[in-house]
DNA sequence: TTTCGTAGGTTTACGCTGTAAGTTATACAC
DNA sequence: GTGTATAACTTACAGCGTAAACCTACGAAA
């Protein structure tokens, strides 16, 4: 017979990278980094752990692809408006791609091979930035300021262990009474007055920060 | 006999949750976090994996124990000086400290309980921020951007493939052979114009963006 | 001096990990 | 049909964290 040689096989559709990284992707958005592991990515494409290494060279190798896969969310500068509004949108985009996949953040200090999309992702900033009359010495240095901040707030923000402002209070509590308040004064008043309102949302500092250093970067380039 | 039961036994000096960290990070300091499991920190010890769980409750206790003792190296700001020179001055201490570790900044988004010495730097930072005339809510902005700034950096700055000025140069003549200029010309621009001259140092990057956040700062305190 | 509890070490074992090596099945070209 | 490339599977190994059970030396009590 000229159908599949057995009578259920379904006609097995062909892994590749993209799926293969996809489905980490959402292994990782789902269980945390330390639920991908070969074996159990195989299990979501229904294969073996060995198959996927047609498609990856290693662990590695799909832990860059993942991250690359990140980076291709961030939305790029678009050259429609001015740079300042254009670096605002990239960076909340940027948090925005961090906090959706949040095994990333932790990842990316130890991988040194930037994929495509993060190149791309890189030139388009800095041509951004120099078609605004940044120079090349100020371009870096701005790249650098937001880059670190945007990775660090992404870090600190996974760090905490609540994520909806009702947990936020929950949380900050039961640490409070935990926390010796004679030995952290400072501490403890910033929990009890500020983190213990109810309107507190950590999320919001991200832009306070960034509007800080993008009205920073745009004095210096004008002194300069 | 009163001496040891067999001749050849020296008085065997007992482990401690101080020793056991603090081999932690030497090991790590050393072959990075990968080399840091509980046989070869054992071995290290001249001990079984298994004697540290005296000490610390698992991995993960061992881990938080030796963050905090990176925590631990940073200088509290001393209330000798203006405010903006402390908190530069603690900022580069921390810089520094999570250079001396680099693996340390990639361990730090997935632990969510600090150590003691964590939390005395946190509460210093913050009494200092306080005492300078800074809200509780601007304090609480301040202390934001600058943490997130500093870890990011060091995050940035440990992914980098190069650490001496040579190197870089090196390195980055090589990345510049493969990346394909016409796709990402800026990028190769900065590159070629900024990162290939002699004197280019990434590390000397970090104060260009810490001044422009304490300047940024000040404003902000005395505008609000 | 003998006894005994306990703190801190060791041994063994289990299920998990990444991946090298070897084998088999599928799909297409001729 | 036959040959060949591709991509799957199977097996195996060394290393991982750590639970459970065990051993042994030291300090205090009897």
């Amino acid at each position: 017979m000229t159908a599949p040689t057995h009578p259920g096989a379904e006609p097995r559709v062909p892994l590749n990278r993209e799926r293969v990284l996809r489905a980490g992707v959402a292994l990782a958005d789902e269980g945390g980094i330390e639920s991908v592991s070969m074996r159990k990515l195989g299990g979501q494409l229904a294969v073996e752990a060995m198959s996927l290494y047609n498609h990856v060279a290693n662990k590695d190798d799909l832990l860059d692809g993942m991250i690359d896969m990140v980076f291709g969310e961030i939305d790029l500068p678009s050259a429609n408006a001015d740079w300042k509004t254009e670096m605002r949108e990239r960076a909340i985009s940027a948090r925005e791609a961090l906090g959706r996949h949040p095994w990333a953040t932790g990842l990316m200090d130890s991988r040194t091979t930037p994929g495509p999309a993060t190149l791309r992702h890189h030139d388009s900033v800095i041509g951004t930035l120099r078609e605004a009359g940044f120079s090349i010495e100020m371009a870096a240095h701005a790249f650098s300021v937001l880059d670190s901040y945007t990775y660090g707030f992404a870090m600190q923000e996974q760090s905490l262990p609540f994520e909806t402002e009702e947990e936020t209070a929950e949380v900050a509590e039961t640490i409070l009474a935990q926390l010796p308040a004679d030995e952290y004064p400072h501490l403890a008043e910033m929990t009890i007055e500020h983190v213990l309102l109810p309107d507190y949302d950590y999320a919001s500092e991200y832009e306070f920060g960034l509007d800080l250093i993008l009205d920073g970067l745009e004095r210096a380039r004008d002194t300069a």
